[in-house]
RNA sequence: GGGCCCGUAGCUCAGCCGGAUAGAGCAAGGGAUUUCUAAUCCCUGGGUCGCAGGUUCGAAUCCUGCCGGGCCCA
């Protein structure tokens, strides 16, 4: 609607002015007095003409009323342009929304180019928290949207399998392990004769046990109290290890124990993340391994190509290389003085991969305490010769959680922390999806858990699948007393629906297509929570008072088509945000 | 010390690429159902848009400084 009122506009202005690529603005006004819509294309054109804005306006208004869609079309003071769409307009609108259903909304914007997006990202060392959950939702409501809007969409899952985290996960694990074998050995677990019969040289396989527990807790021990992960889910893995191994991993050198332990600490947290992810409606594409970059070459091979470009330099012992060249405020530091590479080093390799395979466009989603690190890999693609705003960064700030109006500090470190797991078995997926939209993602948000269950029946997530059920009861129960079946195609008559409310509805599903489409292309996702109340609320009032379910079969069946439509509007809204369409509450 | 983000109703937040009387939800008070689901609807109150300047016909919105909160870096 709005773009078809801007094209109109282009066109006229381009005529009678001689004038193209003039910006200006076409939108819903907030009082219904000014039409169903307004722009202020008048001023922008009164600054370029140096004329009067609203003889402007006025000249424009006249042009426009040649235009039969156009019922009215008015001037306000200072030079506004209001316009009001005739009522066939709208009731062709409602039309084309029952015969194409979701593609009445759809356009293909993105024209097929690829787009990776890549988000959560979590390191596999530890359960999901809700920051997490946050950029999850985040990405993946993104997704959808790029996804329909005509964007051919990789969903990607970077895994930091190649760090150090990975050996403290191990050496985590090893730790909790031998706890558990210490409490068992005491506890008589290994008294059987086989452990208790002296040996040739006057101990027994127990004392041995014992000794080799004491001897590894001197080794790592000091490294667990510095470095190590002290969830409870250290624990849990401990006790899958000693389950499948018993004591054997106390028979392997300490190095090779904790790189056993690594690896399967690795495998146990991916798999768990991947089941928290499911369930939160969330599935990727891709699982891209750190690890991979290195053993395919992938991080030589992008060094090299820097190095040849002379980006790289030498100082004290470290590679650094030059992104000061490319807007970075210091160089930076790809392989250390002891040889090893830097986070960084694999990332920008990591999105050379990104660009050879050809993506038009790459969005990452990103916690928000790597904003510093924006400017470097953004350094990093430009050395590339990729444009800047080929990369979009997302930062998705962290979620505060509030328990009976208590603040829960999170600390991974320290382990007390509240996962996602935890969150959904208390609040449920939808409540969590939704709520975590709500506010930009460059702000904290504060997630109050007692509210988000308490107050469930004033929660604006069920607001609007309510909607959604009462519609669905609606079609229930015309089938059931009138034997009409709603859910097939049925003819109707359009201009049953003159009421005001139905009127508006009508006009709030034909702007419905023009918002979605700003949304997925600012990525303002948090605007879509706010679509559906608008919408909801509007319907409800309906409800109220309008009745559905009458003798005048005629009326009934317009009324009916205008919820359907409603219904697919709902259903659109919430396939992007992720949360289910209820038949019943 | 440098950089980034934020400050709008009692609370949580929209609005911010300048435009019409600054919005929503929650919370507070009052009302509505013999009818398709009351997880609903209607009405009421509530604001120095952090402060001070500047730009402009016009500023919550843009610029500068300050105050307050958060994050990153050194």
């Amino acid at each position: 609607m709005q773009g078809f009122l801007k094209k109109e506009i282009q066109n006229l202005i381009k005529q009678r002015y001689n004038l193209s690529g003039i910006e200006f603005k076409v939108e819903r006004p907030k009082r219904k007095e000014f039409g169903d819509l307004a722009t202020n294309v008048a001023f922008i054109l009164a600054k370029h003409l140096k004329g009067n804005p609203f003889e402007i306006a006025n000249e424009i208004a006249e042009e426009l009323r040649k235009n039969s869609a156009f019922e009215s079309v008015e001037v306000a003071k200072p030079a506004f342009i209001n316009l009001r769409f005739s009522k066939d307009y709208y009731y062709g609108v409602l039309k084309d929304i029952l015969s194409k259903g979701f593609d009445y909304f759809r356009e293909n914007i993105g024209l097929d180019r690829k787009v990776q997006l890549e988000y959560v990202s979590a390191n596999p060392t530890g359960p999901l928290h809700l920051g997490h959950g946050r950029g999850a939702v985040v990405g993946d409501v993104m997704a959808n949207l790029l996804e329909f809007y005509g964007w051919d969409v990789t969903r990607e899952y970077y895994i930091n399998d190649a760090g150090n985290q990975i050996r403290v996960l191990g050496v985590s694990i090893l730790y909790r392990y031998l706890e558990l074998m210490l409490s068992l050995v005491y506890d008589g677990a290994y008294s059987s004769p086989v452990y208790i019969t002296p040996l040739g040289d006057g101990t027994t396989k127990k004392d041995r046990l014992y000794a080799r527990i004491s001897e590894l807790f001197r080794e790592i021990g000091e490294d667990f109290e510095r470095n190590g992960y002290r969830g409870e889910y250290i624990q849990e893995l401990a006790q899958k290890v000693y389950n499948l191994y018993r004591e054997q991993i106390l028979e392997l050198p300490k190095e090779r124990a904790i790189s056993f332990l690594s690896e399967f600490g690795l495998k146990e947290m991916l798999e768990e993340i991947k089941e928290d992810l499911n369930r939160f409606g969330i599935k990727f594409d891709v699982w891209f391994s750190e690890k991979s970059l290195y053993q395919t070459g992938y991080v030589e091979k992008t060094l090299k190509f820097l190095r040849e470009k002379g980006l790289l330099y030498e100082k004290e012992g470290a590679i650094w290389f030059k992104t000061t060249e490319f807007g970075d405020d210091k160089d930076r530091v790809v392989i250390k003085s002891d040889g090893s590479y830097t986070y960084f080093a694999s990332d920008i390799a990591y999105h050379y991969n990104k660009y050879l395979r050809g993506f038009n466009k790459v969005i990452n989603v990103w916690g928000a305490d790597h904003h510093g690190y924006v400017p470097r890999i953004k350094a990093a693609i430009k050395a590339f010769g990729v444009k800047e705003d080929w990369l979009e960064v997302e930062l998705v700030q962290l979620v505060k959680l509030y328990r009976n109006g208590k603040e829960v500090k999170m600390s991974k470190r320290a382990g007390n922390f509240v996962t996602l797991r935890e969150l959904m078995d208390e609040v449920g997926e939808d409540v969590i999806r939704f709520w975590f939209i709500t506010k930009r993602s460059d702000t904290p948000l504060e997630f109050d858990i007692e509210k988000a269950k308490e107050e469930s029946s004033e929660n604006p997530v069920f607001y609007v699948q309510y909607a959604h059920a009462r519609i669905s009861g609606i079609f229930r129960e015309v089938k059931n007393r009138k034997g009409f079946n709603a859910e097939e195609e049925f003819e109707f008559n359009p201009l049953l629906l003159n009421g005001e409310t139905e009127l508006e509805l009508i006009k709030d599903l034909a702007t419905l297509k023009d918002e979605l489409i700003s949304i997925a292309q600012s990525r303002e996702i948090h605007l879509l929570p706010q679509l559906a109340v608008e919408l909801v609320k509007k319907f409800h009032y309906y409800y109220n008072h309008y009745r559905v379910m009458t003798d005048d079969f005629e009326l009934m069946k317009a009324r009916l088509a205008l919820l359907k439509a409603i219904r697919t509007a709902l259903r659109l809204i919430f396939k992007f945000i992720g949360i289910s369409a209820p038949e019943r509450m």
